[in-house]
Parts: structure tokens; C-alpha cells; sequence
DNA sequence: CTGATATCAGCATAACTGACATCG
DNA sequence: CCGATGTCAGTTATGCTGATATCA
């Protein structure tokens, strides 16, 4: 063992970790993750959004007038679960709905002027909450844990 | 911009995901997370299993005989939900439960034989499925990924 | 009385599945 | 008929909160 990594350590309010336990790597994972949604969710919230109204409203951003269905391949949430976040959108005005009148089975959403700047506002809000997850890494280090990710995540694509 | 990774990407299913969006840190450590649940889930279910199964067996191998609160603050797993987690493992004679007779709010738990060799063929299970998860990383990367990821799990604490 | 323990009930979110009517 | 689209209903797991009876 080379590293200087004690083999049990005290999280601040109660009891050691078991050794085995506390280095394994998918485990740190989902508790990074966590603590990075959290972070995220909290952020997010007081500005009444949620993560996934984000992640709509870039790609409504990005790439214009889509449909539901190209929403939620972009995204990657779930057709089912796209319906009540473009209902929320709609309700907030940041998003509009309407029929597309070349395919009868499409809705045809755009992003609204409010919407462009509710996005700009989650964006300002998302940066500061990265900040928070990643303030004990150096800015190389967030660049190649975002690396590192990036391959895990493009390795096992999404299943959908 | 310095790198190689192009600002869209198609996933092998669907639409590309917004530049932004791809990018994003805390978003790729949910999907990397999600992914690496997955697999795991997958692999410990084929034997009957779940991640909080091994925390507290892991736990009860390198630690003994412990009360379900001491499990709790050492896994991280709530004392409400400990509870069933210790029902299904008592229910596969994996460990026992029984009143502690210095203080009878307590009960003791404790690891049978047949928890030894179950934690056993978990740990197993669980390197296998790590190989899987980080199987696009070179050993060196994962270990600066566990590393990276170590920092950012000690330092935003677990909140209980 | 304070505080810890085990237990139970419940809640919110998320990821996910399946079905269905409509339409191309 | 096949397949895509939007929608609805529902499941499971998980993280988390609160209450309660028991006991040190």
C-alpha cells in the first residue's frame, strides 16, 4: 500500500467506516453523486426549477423547436416523465406548446423570451453549485475528474 | 478549447445531447453514478443480494459484534432502514439478532459462517462488476478517479 | 429529565416499464 | 401492418423525516 490514506477514518458525527468498505470506488461514486445532487437540487430549487427543466431548456437553447420525443433523446429523460416537465415549463411561460401542423402526432415546443433568461439564470445558479461540489479540487483536477467521467459515461451509453 | 472532444456526441440511440449540457460536471457524475449503480445492482441481485446487504456485512466482518446504531453510523444507512436491512439478512441466516443483555435497548448482530462466505462471494461479485464499470480506464486512472472522488466524499461530510 | 435505541409510517424524487390512442 | 408520438398509470429503490415505546 503506497498511498496515505488511513485505513478507517471518522466521518464527523458518528462511527469508522469499514476499511474495504470505505475505499470502494462504485461506492464513492454514488455517495459523490449524491452530494453533488443535493448541491445541485438545493440550488436549483430556490430558484423553483429542477434539474431537469435545465436540462431542457439548454437544449431547447441549443438547438431550437424540437418535439417532445427529440427532447427526450437530447436529455435523455424519459418520454413518459417529459410530458409533466413541459407542463411545468409551460406553466412558468419559459416554454411553448402547440401542434406541429406538418406531423399531427407532434407537439412542437419553443423556448420562450423568459425562458432564454431563466435559462441564463440556471446557468449563473448551476456554476456556483459546481463551485460548491468541486471546491476541494484544484481546477486540473475538476478538468480530468470531468475527463475521467466523461469516458465512464460515453463507454456505457445511455439505455433508453 | 484544447481538447479532443468534439462539442456534440451522439449517443448510440438517440439525438446528440447539448453542448452544455454533455459537459456539464455534476451531470456526468449522476449518469457515471447511475451507470455504476446499475451494474452493480445487477451483479448483486444474481445472488440475492443489495448494496446495503453488503455494507453491513462488510462491516460485521471487520468489525464484529456491533448494535444496529453502530451498523447505522458505520454504513451510512439510516436507522430506519436498517431495520430491513437486517430483517432480510436475519431471515438468510446470514447474521443474527439478538437483545444485548448490558443494555437491553440494544440488539447484538452478528455475522454467521454462512455470512462469512456470502460476504465473501459478494466481494467477488462486487470486483467483478467494479472491472465493468471502470472497464474503460487504465488501473493508474482508476486509482486518480478514487482519489479524486475520496476528496470529494470526505470533504461535504454525510449528513445524518 | 435527557438521550439513545429499535421500530414503524410515510414522503419525495428518480429511474424505469407498460399500455394505449393517435397518427404517418 | 409497422412504428413513432404524446400521455397516463404504476412500480421500485432510495434518501430522508418524524413519531413512538423502551430503556440507560
Amino acid at each position: 500500500m503506497a498511498d496515505h490514506t488511513p485505513d478507517t477514518a471518522h466521518a464527523e458525527d458518528g462511527q469508522p467506516t469499514a476499511a474495504r468498505l470505505r475505499k470502494l470506488p462504485t461506492r464513492l461514486m454514488s455517495l459523490a453523486a449524491i452530494q453533488s445532487d443535493r448541491l445541485v437540487n438545493e440550488a436549483l430549487a430556490r430558484a423553483d426549477a429542477r434539474k431537469w427543466h435545465y436540462a431542457v431548456l439548454a437544449t431547447l437553447g441549443e438547438f431550437g423547436a424540437v418535439s417532445q420525443a427529440e427532447l427526450s433523446s437530447r436529455t435523455g429523460i424519459y418520454r413518459s416523465d417529459m410530458v409533466a416537465v413541459v407542463n411545468e415549463l409551460a406553466e412558468r411561460r419559459l416554454l411553448e406548446r402547440s401542434p406541429d401542423p406538418a406531423d399531427r402526432r407532434r407537439n412542437v415546443i419553443t423556448i420562450t423570451r423568459q425562458g432564454r433568461a431563466r435559462l441564463r439564470r440556471l446557468d449563473e445558479l448551476l456554476t456556483a453549485a459546481e463551485d460548491a461540489v468541486f471546491a476541494p479540487l484544484t481546477a486540473p483536477e475538476r478538468e480530468q475528474l470531468t475527463r475521467l467521467l466523461t469516458r465512464l459515461v460515453d463507454h456505457h451509453g445511455r439505455p433508453m
